[in-house]
RNA sequence: GUGGAUGUAGCUCAGUUGGUUAGAGCACCAGGUUGUGGCCCUGGGGGUCGGGGGUUCAAGUCCCCUCAUUCACCCCA
């Protein structure tokens, strides 16, 4: 379009109505972490560059995507890519870890990442995520992912297959490392250029490599070297899980992005995303906290939550109902008295509206009928006598009544 | 960051091998009904054809650049 001035790259107007639809999901996260006893923490949308890249130095998210600047003062920040890095600095800042264990968080809010847009992909997103502090046991886990089900569920998705995974511990990953390594070396000349240079930088993402898949098929699988607790973790969590009666499946590689992940890790995915796997994400991050200058072992579980993608597998199943709305028109020169009622509806509890731009009657219906629900006609000799028209746009079905019986019959009617 | 597709009214789109004042449907506004909507009829407002440059007697149409959108890769929610 002309339009001079326009949106930045990747972000988005989000109008009604849905904004009205998104609204209604922020509700429900927050509500049902409220009753898992999750509570609602906000945080700055920038924070001091320095909390990010502590925790993600390798990561694309915090090397290549970063959105940051210097402020005037001279301090470098960054607009915030994720949530868990940002409650992690509230947690350790503002000394949760001597409150009663764990602690219960959630948030809900924009991130931001410079990366290229696509389907369901964008520069500025809307997250809601849940973090567990202070337990090491496989039960935080699982109340962390039955959590984010739970939400998944009453937003309209049923039966939600979470995939999960292991990727051990300090224990025991650098073992499988080893190992993996050693198989992809032998295989070298035949991986794709980004697998090569892979080896080297992260061997565990070459897992999730979508080109090799046939030399993947045969690689070490983490299973085989967990330790004893990474086996007895993972075999735990998924039998709580299943006794919950949610539907488990183990994917050997998943190993997600964020580079601060141990142990448990998973995701959830729809398949009308098409290659916007991910719906929620997350894992455990015993290790983090700590990086942020946190007492030495505070453990914690967690994950987040695109809305966008959310809504965009869900929105069906909130069409949004027209509000039974009066509206109050007018016979010419009665905008004054027109004005009035509305307001003293409103005051009754009525959602309430006038006519602004002194239409004629005629136009004025029109307009009221786009928004289907009741008519009240303010004017002419009816209202010289104390009486209002009543006009249902529905049936249209008219009547005239004293105007100190009109909220009766309007709470009436739409009983 | 890499590769492909697309950009004409608020929305969905026509626009023939380049050829006069750029069209339709929907939406919006007004009138037909001087106190009554949804249907119908009539009329109206709205476009620097994404932007810039070039070729040409002539560019919405051809070429280059740019911006934006979109799809895939990368990565992720």
């Amino acid at each position: 379009m002309r339009a001079e001035f326009q949106r930045p790259r990747g972000t988005q107007d989000i109008l009604p109505p849905t904004s009205q639809k998104m609204e209604q999901i922020r509700r429900i996260a927050v509500d049902t972490a409220q009753r898992f006893g999750y509570l609602l923490v906000e945080t700055p949308v920038f924070e001091q560059t320095p909390v990010f890249m502590r925790v993600g130095e390798s990561t694309d998210i915090v090397q290549h995507e970063r959105y940051s600047f210097t402020d005037t003062g001279g301090v470098d920040l960054t607009l915030r890519p994720e949530g868990t890095a940002a409650i992690a600095r509230a947690y350790v800042e503002n000394g949760m870890f001597n409150q009663p264990q764990p602690v219960r968080l959630c948030y809900y809010g924009p991130m931001f990442r410079r990366e290229r847009p696509q389907a369901l992909r964008y520069r500025q997103h809307t997250q809601f995520g849940a973090e567990l502090y202070g337990s090491v046991q496989p039960e935080a886990d699982a109340e962390v992912i039955l959590l984010a089900c739970a939400v998944v569920e009453k937003v309209g998705l049923p039966d939600p297959v979470i995939r999960v995974n292991s990727i051990g511990c300090s224990k025991c990953r650098p073992r499988y490392r080893e190992a993996l390594i050693g198989y992809y070396q032998e295989q070298r000349s035949q991986l794709c250029p980004d697998c090569q240079t892979r080896i080297n930088t992260n061997p565990l993402r070459l897992l999730d490599c979508k080109i090799d898949i046939a030399i993947r098929e045969q690689a070490p699988d983490i299973k085989e070297f967990w330790c004893e607790d990474c086996s007895a973790h993972y075999s735990q969590l998924t039998e709580l899980l299943v006794l919950s009666g949610r539907q488990v499946s183990r994917d050997p590689f998943l190993v997600r992005g964020l580079d601060y992940y141990n142990r448990t890790v998973f995701e959830i995915g729809h398949p009308s995303m098409g290659s916007q796997a991910a719906l929620f994400g997350g894992g455990r991050y015993d290790g983090l906290a700590t990086a942020l200058d946190g007492p030495e072992s505070t453990p914690a579980v967690g994950f987040g939550m695109g809305i966008e993608r959310l809504l965009s597998v869900v929105e069906k199943n909130f069409e949004i109902l027209p509000l039974t709305r009066v509206y109050v028109a007018h016979l010419p020169g009665f905008e004054g008295p027109s004005l009035v009622l509305a307001e003293q509806l409103r005051r009754e509890g009525f959602p309430a509206e006038s006519d602004l731009l002194r239409r004629s009657l005629k136009a004025q219906l029109r307009d009221a009928g786009r928004r289907s629900g009741v008519v009240v006609i303010v004017g002419g000799q009816e209202w010289e006598q104390g009486e209002v028209g009543v006009k249902w746009l529905e049936n249209g079905v008219q009547m005239t009544v004293k105007r100190e019986e009109l909220s009766d019959l309007l709470r009436r009617q739409s009983e």
